[in-house]
DNA sequence: GCCAACGTTGGC
DNA sequence: GCCAACGTTGGC
């Protein structure tokens, strides 16, 4: 089984919007990248995904859920009312993908990304990526497992207790 | 609202 | 096939 991360902006459709999605499921349509659209269609049925809020206040991981249908053809690409409309798609030439997902949990305490960035044994993850914007990624089992625990509690130890607020950092660029 | 970092497009 | 211009993403 493999692990992903498909991000969305709460605004389009949030996680608790999923929540009150029949079946608690919905399709992942849009998605207009090719990289990514590779990721869907290599997805499983029975994976699991890290549910991620991006362009939110904060942007943090929410939740998870299941792909429960595997990637089949996106008929919002042909459709012209769509914002998704792509207008070299059409039924008979599909060019894009999506799945359905169906929510497994919304975690308890969501996780920023800025909390996300210190928890080392997420270094890797494409998420953190510097100018990363891919919406659909894979994560290991292990970067899946971590994300899993921190969205159950607090994490245990108060991190820097209460220390006086971080003086506005000047973005590094 | 700004803008860095990308991906895509299209002229050549 | 190069690459500048342009559009988009998404953190800040």
């Amino acid at each position: 089984m493999a692990c992903w991360l498909i991000k969305s902006e709460p605004e389009t459709f949030s996680i608790q919007d999923l929540a009150k999605a029949p079946k608690k499921t919905t399709s992942w349509e849009g998605v207009r990248n090719y990289q990514a659209r590779n990721f869907l269609r290599s997805m499983k049925r029975g994976d699991l995904a890290i549910y991620y809020h991006s362009n939110a206040e904060p942007p943090a991981a929410v939740g998870i859920a299941r792909i429960v249908r595997e990637a089949y053809p996106d008929p919002t690409a042909w459709d012209p009312e769509s914002a998704y409309h792509d207008p070299k798609a059409s039924p008979a030439n599909p060019l894009w993908s999506m799945v359905d997902v169906q929510l497994v949990e919304i975690f308890p305490r969501a996780i920023p990304l800025e909390e996300l960035r210190g928890v080392k044994p997420l270094a890797g993850m494409e998420l953190l990526r510097r100018g990363s914007r891919l919406s659909v990624t894979p994560v290991t089992a292990a970067e899946f497992r971590t994300i899993e625990k921190l969205g159950q509690a607090k994490p245990a130890a108060p991190a820097a207790k209460s220390a006086p607020a971080k003086p506005a950092k000047k973005r590094a660029r």
